[in-house]
Order: C-alpha cells, then sequence, then structure tokens
DNA sequence: TTAGGTGCAAAGGCTTTGCACCCAA
DNA sequence: TTGGGTGCAAAGCCTTTGCACCTAA
C-alpha cells in the first residue's frame, strides 16, 4: 500500500519526507496504537511537533482515523491503506486480533438503507475472552 | 435506569449525591457527547475537578464508555444504563441516529465463535449520507 | 460520627503554535 | 529557487492531584 500512499501525497501536492515515509511504514507494520506510544516510538524520525503534524495530515488526507479498543483511543490506517477488516479484543489478557467478516458487511449495508442512510463506512469492535483466557477462567473455575 | 444506577451506586459502597444524579441524568437526555462539552454543560453541578472524579467513577463502573463517532471521541451510557443500540452518522450534516439491530447482534457472537472467541460486548459505528443529504447532494449534481 | 465526596488551586501531560532554518520538487 | 516541512521552545488546553472542608450514610 506504501505507492498508494506516494500517490495520495502527490495528488494532494503534499511533500513526500522521510518522516512521513517512515511513519507511514510504521503504523503499517505496527497496526492499531496509542498517539503516545507512536511518538514515543518515532523520535528517531523527527521532532514531536512534527509527528504531531504528519498526523494532523494523515488525517485530513484521510490515511489514518481513529478507533477506541477495550476502551483505548488508538489510531490505525483507515480501509484504503489497509484491507477493511475489524478487531476482536481479549478483556482478560488484552490480545487483539485483525479478521474480516463479508456476511456482516453485507448486513451493515443493508442496515443503512433500512434507516434510509447510504453507508459509507463503518467499524465494528468485538470484545470477548480469547480461547486461552477461557480455558483459563474455565480452570480457576475447578479450583475454587 | 436511574434505578439500576442508584442500585450500582449502592452495591459498591459509591455515595449518592446530587452531582452523580445530575451527571448520570444528563448523560441519559443527552447521548454521546464529548467530555470538554459535558464539562462546560455541568459546572452548576460542581467543580470541574469533580464532574472528571465522577466520570472516572462511571467508568470503573461500566456506567459510561467512550465511543469514536464520526472521528470525535465520545463518552456515553453502556448498554447497561441505555438499550444496547448503534450509531448511524450522516457524514454530511452530522445527525446521528440510534438504532438496533438483532440480526447483526447474532452475527457478530457467531462471528467471535468462528475465531474461538466468547463475545462478550461489542460496537459498531456506520457513517454514511441520511436521506436527506442524499437528495441534496443529487439536487446539486443537476445544477453543476 | 466518619469515610467518602467536593472545591480550589496548582501541577502534569499531551498537543499545538510561532518563528527561523532547511529541503523536496 | 521557493513554498512547504522541520526543529526548537513556548504556550495552550484538558485532565489529574493535594489538601482542607463538607456531607451522605
Amino acid at each position: 500500500m506504501t505507492d498508494k500512499f506516494i500517490a495520495t501525497l502527490r495528488t494532494n501536492h503534499d511533500s513526500l519526507t522521510p518522516l512521513r515515509l517512515g511513519l507511514f511504514a510504521y503504523l503499517d507494520k505496527r497496526g492499531p496504537v496509542a498517539t503516545t506510544q507512536l511518538v514515543a516510538d518515532n523520535t528517531q524520525l523527527g521532532d514531536r511537533a512534527s509527528l504531531y503534524r504528519a498526523l494532523t495530515l494523515f488525517r485530513q488526507r484521510n490515511i489514518i482515523e481513529d478507533v477506541v479498543i477495550a476502551g483505548q483511543r488508538l489510531i490505525e490506517l483507515t480501509d484504503q491503506f489497509d484491507r477493511h477488516h475489524h478487531h476482536l479484543t481479549c478483556t482478560r489478557c488484552g490480545r487483539t486480533i485483525t479478521i474480516t467478516a463479508p456476511r456482516i458487511e453485507r448486513l451493515i449495508v443493508e442496515l443503512a438503507a433500512t434507516h434510509h442512510f447510504k453507508a459509507q463506512h463503518h467499524s465494528i469492535e468485538i470484545a470477548g475472552l480469547c480461547d486461552r483466557c477461557q480455558a483459563a477462567v474455565n480452570t480457576k473455575r475447578h479450583h475454587s
């Protein structure tokens, strides 16, 4: 997706700088991340202020967006730059996995239509217990 | 739902204060709202610090939660205190409507199971064009 | 009565801004 | 060459904290 990222900058007459390229690569590799974490992880790329400025630009260009996962506000690449997906987060161990769900995608569009809306974008966040933690919880119950 | 709110405070040995009651009533009436807006709207209830402290408590007790609507982080009552629902937001006029979607609820549980997760909670945010704005956009197109 | 809640003021931390210098186009 | 981008430092703003006083239970 780096090509599309570069094309997006070009189209908008935004400079292709090392900081922006590095930040995009980081987001692509890392997935959902808190802003403070992102800033802490990328000081080599440039000053805090410049990183924030890059994030502001990315948001304007619809390259990144905010999501709330397990009560935390995180940023991640939009579907344009990362395959459209959703998150499953374990409430016990915090593990997050990425999933796709074509059936639900279709239902979403229908649902919006029912309310006379034309769906353009959506996000789904699911919280629950992963397999390991379900097992762990059961084990605990046997002991108590 | 005020009864349940009061019961929740009692159960946790939290005092039933005018500030907390007022804040709950506000959230119930107002729906999703930005923290700063909430604070600005409720200075009559008490000091900023106390409002923030109440919000912290509400979060701990799972009375409120964060959602991202149209790129903005907002807080709202959890499903425990407000019927489980989802949001449809118009990207043009900003209008947000609240909907329920039993079919999707079931699919979510199945989807989680497919990935060996036991779903506990989920949120769905849909952005799109409302009926009025679809019409407005079409009208514009005819003129241009 | 008294543990918990609130007000006030100050501190803290994340984010933005102003301005001079630098570099991608 | 030059308009946009960056670094640095300072300001801003939202949120939290310390402490004395107050009030729900």
